[in-house]
RNA sequence: CGGGGCGUAGCGCAGGUGGUAGCGCGCUUGCUUUGGGAGCAAGAUGCCGCAGGUUCGAGUCCUGUCGCCCCGACCA
């Protein structure tokens, strides 16, 4: 009957009702999102900001050890820049906004949005680059892009999105190519340590890979419905960049040379891959690593004496280890219980009357609810502890759900018959054809997610055509 | 770009055949409550997306238009 009332008051779809439309109510029902007056352009409001700069200060510690340096370039890119990679603006030209006014007058030449800034980093690297003494150039920047989609989601997939995009030009190929897998390694180790999201790491097929690049390495990470999300990407250039923006160097010869170009980005979407990795019918669940609120403090009739007395000293002891928040409102314990798992805090502290006369305290996790009582002297270890076995038991249930959604097969029957019945990762052979990967979608519906750093063999021959096998490719359904 | 749904109070919605605006939640105030989304009472809140038209009269009918959401095809 407590859930009665909870559908009542404020209704989460069941996630086996309507896995969209639970998405949806966690993102405006979790207040992480609003959406605003233009298509596709999202608000991120006070929770998901905080979740995103959480995400962000953990990656850019990590972009600066590895000797990034953070810059920030222009949100204009000049029509003529834009064309002079032409896989490039093939690959992106159909969904770039324009600018061709500034104020009254018609500018003389079309400005788009920059959907990416590959082109504005290589003008600029023209610029600036003289010598191979320079090199290697480590940059990064923290935007928004604009990028003019059909169909959006919140998270998924906006019109406008925020996110980083490195941008790194090397002396060598081999440095580029290290750099390329450094970052994503990087991703990687922020979505399985940090966002508790475990991945499938591979290379992306040529049909897949980024416009204009030679190399798309992908983290692609499986959602509660058996969906892929491609999660982050890194790309190696070669001197393809280089040399269409005419971008030297003098090398160690005194020979003019193109330097080797990658770049690599994860976005706001990755906090719709928390939402649907680890999230349940109450809500969200947040791994405690971006949590805007660690535990949330919930006083247990704060009107008798003593009480929110006691709560603020607990908030003001538990801020020095996490990040914490009371809940002092008006609002009914039960209300406040309700409203904080669905917005996902990790662990819940209540504190009341009967608490205080035993020097205790209740903690509740999140994920299996689960009551302990702790003595306040305790809270230092206990709250650690369960924080730590929360973001364990997180990243055990979404690597079972990996685990029990990915297939091996062999013949063309078997993919079809299991992509007709079930989402998830059905990896199998593939002869490298592009055309065997239009088979495979018009015939199972599924794309290619990767071609996997780790190979086996699972046959001898591509399920599609029957000639040999190159690769074995993970295919599946993506957001 | 195709298919579907929808614009009426902050939110969710109701307003058969035209007659001058309603419900729930939320909000405000007061009292009682407080260990799983509390109760009672009294309030406040409207360019009915926009523009034309038909009509004595339009939330309602007609035409146009703008926009949003969902599902597909295309993309982080």
């Amino acid at each position: 009957m407590a859930n009665d009332n909870k559908k009542m008051v404020e209704a989460i779809t069941p996630i086996d009702q309507d896995f969209a439309q639970w998405y949806t109510d966690i993102c405006l029902k979790a207040e992480l999102v609003d959406y605003s007056s233009v298509k596709g352009f999202t608000i991120l409001r006070p929770y998901g900001q905080a979740i995103w700069e959480n995400i962000t200060r953990i990656l850019d510690g990590m972009f600066k050890a590895t000797g990034h340096e953070n810059v920030a370039m222009p949100l204009l890119i000049p029509e003529s820049l834009l064309q002079k990679e032409k896989d490039h603006v093939s690959g992106f030209a159909p969904e770039v906004a324009w600018v061709t006014r500034g104020g009254s007058e018609e500018l003389e030449e079309p400005m788009c949005i920059r959907p990416t800034s590959e082109t504005l980093f290589c003008d600029h690297f023209s610029q600036i680059l003289h010598t191979w003494r320079q090199l290697p150039l480590l940059y990064n920047q923290w935007c928004s892009v604009v990028r003019w989609e059909k169909s959006t989601r919140p998270f998924l997939r906006t019109r406008e999105f925020w996110w980083q995009e490195g941008h790194t030009i090397h002396e060598t190929a081999e440095e580029a190519i290290a750099e390329t897998r450094q970052q994503l390694d990087t991703y990687a180790e922020l979505c399985e340590d940090h966002l508790l999201m475990p991945l499938l790491k591979g290379q992306k097929t040529e049909s897949e890979k980024f416009a204009g690049a030679q190399a798309t390495y992908a983290i692609e990470a499986m959602m509660h419905d058996g969906k892929a999300l491609q999660a982050g990407t890194s790309h190696y250039f070669g001197d393809g960049f280089s040399r269409a923006f005419d971008v030297t160097f003098a090398g160690r010869d005194n020979t003019l040379q193109y330097p080797f170009e990658t770049s690599w980005g994860v976005s706001t979407r990755l906090i719709g891959g928390i939402i649907m990795t680890h999230g349940d019918n109450e809500g969200l669940i947040l791994p405690p690593a971006v949590a805007p609120f660690q535990v949330v403090i919930i006083p247990v009739a704060q009107h008798k004496e003593g009480v929110l007395d006691k709560a603020y000293e607990l908030k003001e002891r538990l801020s020095k280890f996490v990040r914490v928040k009371l809940d002092d409102s008006d609002n009914s314990p039960g209300w406040k219980f309700s409203e904080w798992e669905m917005r996902g805090v990790p662990l819940r502290l209540e504190i009341g009357p009967k608490d205080i006369e035993n020097d205790q305290c209740v903690l509740v996790r999140r994920d299996t609810r689960e009551k302990s009582f702790v003595p306040l002297a305790d809270l230092e270890t206990a709250i650690p502890s369960l924080l730590d076995a929360l973001a364990a038991a997180l990243y055990e249930k979404a690597a079972q759900n990996l685990a029990n959604r990915t297939w091996s097969y062999a013949t063309m029957d078997e993919i079809v018959a299991k992509a007709n019945s079930e989402n998830g990762y059905i990896r199998a052979m593939w002869c490298g054809e592009e055309a065997c990967e239009d088979t495979m979608k018009e015939q199972a519906g599924l794309s290619s997610r990767c071609i996997p750093f780790e190979q086996e063999t699972l046959a001898a021959t591509c399920p599609v055509c029957g000639q040999p096998a190159k690769h074995m490719v993970v295919w599946g359904k993506a957001y």
